[in-house]
Order: structure tokens, then C-alpha cells, then sequence
DNA sequence: AGCATAAATAATAA
DNA sequence: TTATTATTTATGCT
């Protein structure tokens, strides 16, 4: 693996220093606890009666037993990071190394981190993807080398026209929540080019707290930073070159008062290189999984390969894609940053959402108090940065709105600026709707589940429908706007649920364990005949008239229920089929 | 768990040495888990009737009793990240060095840093997707500076303790392809938003090339940057110092010769600042989506909440945490780079894939001759690198083996280090199926389609079912080890196809050559063509209208009628896509 | 090695 | 909101 180490450099004057970090991961544990869980699958699955099917409905949690903190959560790793600085050194397995220079960021350029990190775990079932997107990120590829995207990487997607930045959406899982950082550029070779860009403009970059402190930077953008007291999060303002904090992003953080990291920071930027596998930098997120920064990563030399493998001479041919992240998500499916978003709309940074969760939530989990937690607005911030990269609104399909037009619809409009309608921020809705889904899936969450939630949490009014519906946008926004809070709460919860093991998700979910698929059902040839029978004769039976045959076939009568609905498909599959032959 | 240390910082001037940060997530509690099972839910259960609730059936399922195990286990794992200046030190395995910069740092504050993850994973079941814990984030707050991370933090999240880290994922979604890194730190103030943010300084940051490479130039990154003149995408170089470049990643990238963005980088660390919303450093990733090098992401100052505002002393309390991811996916969800993974299994290194796209890949994308294509071989080198971090392997489920035991029963086997198997690296193929599964997600294909498309590309043999059971691991290491370069050379195509567009992919997918393409239910090009023909002339055509039209393509009549029925459904959704595209 | 189809999930029609 | 359909995934069989 790789070495890294070595690292470098800077420059200028100098020092520096560097360390390096070592980081381990060796790991620990000893007792990982793995889950396997092998079998499992349907294993327990079939527990479920028939008969009894209905379930009650969890109760309230009792359970939670436990969990005190961590403890619960499954899977726990242990990972070490030393940094040393100066010294370089060898490491084993992930080293990363970082290195600071002062002058840089501001004179230079900066710094640069690193991180390594170390993953973990755990299993979490299912899927969850994370998507993020990237678009806007991007916007055409302008200049600079860094970030700008390549609007032909995009623009191949349906869904982002070639100049466009669009963005795809970038999913980075990690065991607990970091943050990642998306980028693209691509370098040929790299050596002075890139100075260039890069540097420039040490003053340049700052840090988003400082803007904020001091408000008469221009840059506006002010942040507001500060701590506070709350309970469970904690914040830390970077300042570091390459990272950034995103405020907007910490807000969700502070619904649930988590307790997040977050410290102050500053920045230099290290670089690292993690070896192993190809971690390249880290994301540092809060609770919540909202990035609160990243580390920059460095590439792993191992993996070069063409690279000449010495210092040969400087620059390769990388090639570098595009990036245009739009999300970074946690393991869990959280959002921690987003990246190349539009402009106008930062998925989470939802002024309205509330900061605090449910009560179950806090009930279970241990609230930090100390933590500092920032409230932050982060509509505000995200948007206005950067205008857009011309990435939005324009987009020419003609709204056939009737009367109450659908955020989808609304949100589609060509024109501009279309973001605002009603006072609602449509892009943010939008953003979040994306967003939604995407944890909601990283969390392995059926909108079935979600509804089914919702209605127990927060009354009825919360179907799958109205889940599936809302993720679609095919609501007014004034619904969107009402339910947005309520979910954006309910999944922040969920999350936090989830990284203390899946079980104790779905124990908030459901309340109920993980239910397993159902047994497939083997029909006996003559059940077959039958159904078949009563299908010839009436292939949409009535809920009477299910419940006849399985009583008459002695099956179960959703699986009856089911034998129909597949029945049905299958025929039509079968017309269509030969129909497409046809054709 | 966690404390950790401090860490840093550094203020002004100088040095700073450093710090410790350590991490633990320690933690593991034993499990909890608890798993209920309640009942189903209910789903629609409602269903039942009275009358019938009986259920009969259900077969003896087997019942896996093993389960144990590590289900419930969550999995805990520790991080321990310290960071000394300086010093060397300790640490296991991950070592991360840091360099700082004097200056810069001090002043302002610097930097830091960072973490290492390791990730882990486990047992997923299913599908999963990314999660990646990051478990031990942090420990808790403390010290200093940089890296730190708080446990609280992550404490607060329901997964995570207070102390323990427990892991949640961070998904990270891009919509191309690029790269995340993560990293955290905080920045105080921006200004020059991004401009300072990247330029700084350049020679602090190395690239990891250059390390490689010219290890000479202490200065060293000098980041290339030249754009080249390729069709889609921009490349650019970096140098930032902050990014890095992994090489065996890139290879994938020149499978296709996909137009990505390339070029060669150095290394400086480039520090985006990307406004949009909240945007924090990006990866660069090749075409296949193995990430390539990372930018630094800036904090957002606005997202800082309490830290200070300005720059502050020096050292605050960062706190950062640990993460652990493991993948990068961009939104498509194809995976950009491997983060924190375990070590034996990166995802997408695999030693075996090969580096070239099929042809058909080739007419469709442009080729970008002019890239430099780096043909990596990637799993040698990831796999490598972490001896595992521990985690794996410690699953109790007493595999029922019959003869022919599936990669999942393996995999999962209690003891640890049951990674090979028959020279078989299981951990590998258990990575590799989990990240499949996402990026076939990511790109919005279903197995079916995967399954079409190689049997087309690859010859007979891929089914759905082959694809389903490959990604439960329903299958024999052998056959598993058989499949998954076949998987892992067509999804990096697909991904490529991707980036392109997705109607690239769907022609990629569906189209191609040979062929079949028969199909799954819907619609063909033609039909769909003519039907949306139809539906422009008039969205709502009679009854009438409709049976002439089902005529016309000889489809179903049902089937027509229920096309437009969802073509004005959609019409929404649709415009919102065209909105997409658009910007 | 896979087909056929049961079961599950998402999306729509009522 | 609920009922059904449309799609997708998973699995019994053999």
C-alpha cells in the first residue's frame, strides 16, 4: 500500500513542516462486531403469521435499551490518526500526510488536507445511496482549474444539457459521516499550471467565518457563526484553505441538536494520502451528517500508475473528470454538503425547518449539551454566493399549469429565477424533495415506511402516496412547504436512529424489526388451476371474493391478493410482448 | 471513547505543531440489538377481511436460527485519530501527516485537520449502499484544534453514542463523475471566496505526483493547469495541494476514453470554492468514477456557528470528525472513489477488470484521444494497503454450508479473517457487490437492464436473477469472482455512457448492438415517438382517438390509454427534467 | 443456469 | 386516502 508520505512541500518560506498524520487504522477493534447476518434474510422473515398479521404496531419504543450512546451502534471502529508533523515518514497503512503552510493559504495557496478516514460501517442494510448533485456546480468549465466541471461530463446526462453544468449527482458513503469533497479538474500535467490557478488569490479564500464575523467583507457572505449554546452540536469554524463550512448545511444539524464536532479550524490544507483504498480527503460533517468541512485528500501514489513512479517528472497525464456534486451524504443517507449545487437551492439549508427533533428523538438520544449548535439560515448563504452558474432556470418547458400548479411544475418553469412563488422558495423544495429521497433510500426506507411513520409521529395525512408525491413535486407548493419541515425533521431523526444501528431504525420506523421478505409461495398445480379458473372468469375479484378463494385454497389471502395483481400483469405483460414482436 | 486529542493548531506564526488528534470511537458496545419483528406492518394488511384471516401457509421457512450474530452486533468502531506535530508517532495504521504551514496557519488558524476513516462495512445484507460509518468520529471534543472530533457530536446522533462513533454513512452524490473529498475544516472568513481558496499556495501543497514524481521540487506543486482542449469536459490540472491523484483510479477512466476532464495536475492544492451551495472540495475521479485526486472543499463561513468568528486564536477547539467513508459515487451514483475502505475490499479495484471498454462504448463517446488515459491497475494496489482494519470477519452466523457455500455465507463466517477463500478475496467481491448495487443504482438501471445488456455484450448468462443473486451474493466465490470483472468492466462503461448523458446510457444499455432488446415492458423508441406525437397534438384524445392509436402501433389499448394518461402525469416531470437540462 | 413468478416498492388512478 | 397498477427484486424449482 502505499505510502505515501511524503508530502510536501511547501514552499515558501518555510517551513513547513508538515507532518504527517499518520493514521491508522489499523484498527482496533478487536472485537468487531460484525454483523453478518448471513442468513438472516429470510430467516426471520417468517416469523410473521400469517395470522397475525398485523402487527401491531410497535410500540413505543421500549427498547431502546440500551444504547447508550455509541454503544448501540453497531458498528464501531476505532481508528487512529496521529499526525506528526515533520516528519515524514512511513507509515503503514493510511498515512496521510498534511501539510500546512502558512503562507500559504494565504499567500499561496494553501493548504491543503487531508484526510484519511476511515470507514466504517456497518451494515446497514440497505442501500442508500447518496446522491448528490452536482449541478450546478459547475459552469462550463471555466476557467480555473479547479472546479470547474466540464460541461461535457454533465451535459451527457439526459438531464444536463451539455454547457450546462448539471450535475450528476455524486454519492460517497461513508461509515459515519465526513464529508467529502467532489471535485474535478482535470490536470494533465501538472505542474505549473496549476499554480496558477490555485493561487493566487491567498487572500482570497477565506474562510466563511471570518466573512461572516466580519461582515465587511464583502464576501458577503456572512455567516453567521456563532456558537451556540446548544446542546448537541458542536461547531468549529475551519479555516482552513481548502475547506469550507457550509452554514447553510449545519442548520439541519441543529434541528436535532446534535451533537456535532465542529471547532474552529483553520486551515491550512493538508494533504493526505491515504492510502489505503483510495481515500482521498474527508468531509467533515456534523451530526447530522451535514458537511461541516473537508479535508482534502490526496492521491494515493500506489494507485498511480502511469505515473511514473518515481518523481519523475512532474506531470502526468491525469485525467481528472469533472465533478459536480450536489450532495454529500453520510452513510446514512444525510446530507452533509452539497456541492455544486444551484445555486438556489441548498438541499437542506431550509429555513423553515425546525431545529428540533421529535420527541422521540431526544428521548433516546443523548443530547449534547454543551455542544454549541448554530442555527443557521442557510438558505440565504447557499444561494447567494455563487449566482448561479447559469446553471438554472432555464429551462423551456411550458408549465401547463392548470390552477394550482405543482412545485415540479413551478420549479420547471422556464424563465429565470423562477425560484420564489408564493414566497416559497421552490428551488429549496426542490433540493430538498432530491434530497429526500436520497436519504431516504440511503436509510433503506420505503415511502411506505416514511408514510407509515409519519401517521404514527405526526398524525395521519402521511401516505405513501403523499410521500411519493411529494418526492415527485407533484404538489402545490404550499403542500410542499408544509410537509417539508415535517419530513426534513422525521428523516433527520431517522438518520440519527440509523447510525445507532439499523435496528434501532427501524425500531423508530416501525417499530418493527426488520421484516423480512415473505416466503415465496409455492402454489400447487391444482391451487394454480383454480386461481386460474376464477381468473378466466373474473380477473379483478372483489376483496369478498379473494378472501373466498384463499379460504377455499387455504392460502393466505394476501397472497391470493397477490396471485391476482401478478396474474394481471403477466397477461398484459404477455399482450404487450407480443405486441412489441409485432412491431 | 473518545477524546482526543489535540490537536493543534497553531497560531500564528509558526508552527504548530500539532497535534494529536485522536479519535476514538471506541465504543462498541456490545450490541443491542434488538430486533423486533414485529409484525408486519400493516401495510396493506388492510386488506384482510375479516373473514379470512387465516393464513395458512406459510412454509416452514427455515428459520435460520443462526442469526445471531452479528446482527447484532452493530458494529463499533473506534477511531482514534491523533495528530501530533512532530512527532511521530503512534499510531497504527493509518497515518496521516499533515503538514501545516506556518504561517498561514497561525495567522488564521489554521488548519487542520483531519481525519482518517476506515470504513467498514458490514455485512450488509443487501443492498446497500455505501454506508459507511464513521463510527468513530470522534471523540469528543476536545482538544484541540484540528481534528478532532467530538464525540458529542456524533454522540448526539441516536447512532452514535456520546461517546462512541458510531458510524453512519456519508454518501456523497455528484452528478458526474468526480471526486469528492472530504475533508473538514473550518474557515473563517472567506473572501475572496474562492479565489483564496485556491491560490494560496501553491507550493505548499504537493501533489501526491509530485511527490512521486519529483520529489525534488519541494515546492512542489506545482499544479498544472491547462485546459485541455477537449470536447466535453475540461480538464484541468491541479496542483493543488490539496489534491491528489490517485492513478489507479484513473484507469478505469481511460476505458472509455471518456471525455472527462483530465489533465494533469499537480498538485497544488486547489481550493474551490464552489459556491453553489455549500460545495466543499471535490474528488477528481476518472471515468470510472475511482477517484483520481481531490480538491479541498473551504468551509462555508456562514455554516460555522460557533466558532469564532474570526480568526481567533488559533486553536479552537476543532473538532472534526472521523469519517469513514467508503465510497464516492457521483450522483449517478457511480462511485468516484473509495474513501476509508476496508482494506482488503476496495470496491472497485479489482485487480482483474480490465481497462478497456467494449466497443461499443467506443463509437458512441468521443473519444478524448488527447487525454492522457493512465491505465491503472487499481486492486493490487488497494487491497494492499490496510491489512484489514479488523473489521470484517467477525460474524457469527455459523454458515450452514451444504457443499457449495455462497460468498454471503462465507463472508460472513464468525471468525476473522475469513477473507479468502479458495484464493478467493471475499472481501473484495463483498465490496464490490455492495458498490455495484449502488452504482447500478446510481445510474438508474435495474438488474433487468444490467442483465439485457450483457447478455447482449457479454453473450448469455447474465440474467436478472444472475444479477440479483451476484449482488446478494447468492452465488459461489467462484462464480462470484467469475462474474464480477465481467459486472465491474460493463458498469464502468455504463458509467461512462453515463457521464455522457443518459440517453447515451440508454442506448448504451439498451441499444447497442446486437442486442436484443426486447424487452421489458415498455415502449419502444418508435412507439414512443409516435405516441408523443400524438399526445403534442392533443394530451387528452378520445376514447376513440386512443383505439385508433393502439391500432396504429398495435399495443394494447389499455396500454395506450394508460401512456397518456401517465405522459400527462409526467408532463410535469418532464418539464422539470427539461428545467435540468436546461440550466 | 434460469425461467417464471411471487413479493415488494413506487407511481397512478379514483 | 385508498385501491391498483406498473416496475423491480428475489427466489423456488429442477
Amino acid at each position: 500500500m502505499m505510502d505515501m508520505s511524503q508530502v510536501i512541500v511547501m514552499s515558501s518560506h518555510e517551513t513547513i513542516r508538515v507532518l504527517e498524520v499518520e493514521v491508522d487504522a489499523a484498527v482496533p477493534s478487536p472485537g468487531t462486531h460484525v454483523k453478518t447476518e448471513a442468513g438472516a434474510e429470510e430467516g426471520r422473515g417468517k416469523v410473521l403469521d400469517p395470522e397475525v398479521v398485523t402487527q401491531d404496531r410497535q410500540t413505543p419504543s421500549s427498547t431502546i435499551p440500551t444504547v447508550s450512546n455509541e454503544a448501540a451502534a453497531p458498528s464501531v471502529q476505532n481508528v487512529a490518526i496521529p499526525i506528526s508533523l515533520s516528519l515524514p515518514h512511513p507509515q503503514t497503512s493510511m498515512p496521510i500526510t498534511i501539510q500546512a503552510c502558512p503562507q500559504v493559504l494565504t499567500q499561496d495557496g494553501l493548504a491543503t488536507l487531508m484526510t484519511g478516514m476511515i470507514a466504517q460501517q456497518s451494515t446497514l442494510s440497505q442501500p442508500l445511496l447518496i446522491p448528490l448533485n452536482m449541478a450546478g456546480s459547475v459552469g462550463g468549465q471555466n476557467g480555473l482549474a479547479l472546479l470547474t466541471l466540464p460541461a461535457t461530463t454533465l451535459a451527457t446526462l439526459p438531464g444536463f444539457g451539455a454547457g450546462g453544468p448539471t450535475g450528476g449527482l455524486i454519492k460517497l458513503p461513508f461509515a459515519g459521516l465526513q464529508a467529502a469533497t467532489v471535485l474535478n479538474s482535470v490536470q494533465p500535467q501538472l505542474q505549473a499550471p496549476t499554480q496558477a490557478l490555485l493561487q493566487p488569490q491567498t487572500a482570497a479564500v477565506q474562510s466563511v467565518q471570518q466573512t461572516q464575523a466580519a461582515p465587511a467583507s464583502p464576501a458577503a457572505v456572512a455567516s453567521v457563526m456563532h456558537k451556540v449554546p446548544e446542546p448537541s452540536a458542536s461547531v468549529a469554524a475551519l479555516q482552513t484553505t481548502g475547506l469550507t463550512i457550509n452554514p447553510a448545511i449545519i442548520s439541519p444539524a441543529s434541528l436535532g441538536s446534535q451533537p456535532q464536532f465542529i471547532s474552529s479550524l483553520t486551515t491550512t490544507p493538508i494533504i493526505t494520502n491515504t492510502n489505503v483504498t483510495g481515500l482521498t480527503s474527508q468531509i467533515i460533517t456534523n451530526a447530522q451528517g451535514q458537511m461541516i468541512g473537508t479535508l482534502p485528500l490526496l492521491v494515493n501514489p500506489a494507485s498511480l500508475i502511469g505515473v511514473s513512479s518515481t518523481h519523475s517528472p512532474p506531470t502526468q497525464g491525469l485525467q481528472v473528470q469533472t465533478v459536480t456534486p450536489q450532495l454529500l451524504l453520510n452513510s446514512q443517507g444525510q446530507i452533509i454538503a452539497t456541492i455544486g449545487n444551484n445555486p438556489g437551492a441548498a438541499p437542506f439549508t431550509t429555513s423553515t425547518s425546525s431545529t428540533v427533533l421529535t420527541k422521540s428523538t431526544l428521548s433516546h438520544s443523548k443530547v449534547n449539551t454543551q455542544a454549541p449548535i448554530v442555527a443557521v439560515n442557510q438558505s440565504p448563504v447557499m444561494i447567494a454566493p455563487q449566482p448561479s452558474t447559469g446553471k438554472s432556470t432555464s429551462s423551456s418547458i411550458p408549465v401547463a399549469c392548470a390552477e394550482m400548479p405543482t412545485v415540479s411544475q413551478l420549479v420547471n418553469k422556464p424563465q429565470s429565477g423562477v425560484t420564489e412563488e408564493e414566497g416559497i422558495n421552490l428551488e429549496e423544495i426542490r433540493e430538498f424533495a432530491k434530497n429526500f429521497k436520497i436519504r431516504r433510500l440511503s436509510l433503506g426506507l420505503t415511502q411506505t415506511q416514511v408514510g407509515q411513520a409519519l401517521t404514527a409521529t405526526e398524525g395521519p395525512a402521511y401516505s405513501q402516496s403523499a410521500i411519493c408525491r411529494f418526492e415527485k413535486l407533484d404538489i402545490t407548493p404550499k403542500s410542499a412547504q408544509k410537509l417539508k419541515p415535517v419530513l426534513e425533521r422525521w428523516l433527520a431523526e431517522a438518520e440519527l436512529w440509523n447510525q445507532k444501528g439499523q435496528q434501532n431504525l427501524m425500531e423508530f420506523v416501525g417499530g418493527e424489526p426488520s421484516k423480512k421478505r415473505k416466503r415465496r409461495t409455492s402454489f400447487t398445480p391444482q391451487a394454480i388451476e383454480v386461481l386460474n379458473s376464477y381468473f378466466e372468469k373474473n380477473a379483478l375479484p372483489t376483496g369478498q371474493e379473494i378472501t373466498e378463494i384463499s379460504k377455499e385454497l387455504n392460502y393466505d389471502r394476501e397472497v391470493v391478493r397477490v396471485w391476482f395483481c401478478n396474474r394481471r400483469q403477466t397477461l398484459k405483460n404477455t399482450s404487450k410482448i407480443n405486441v412489441f414482436q409485432v412491431q
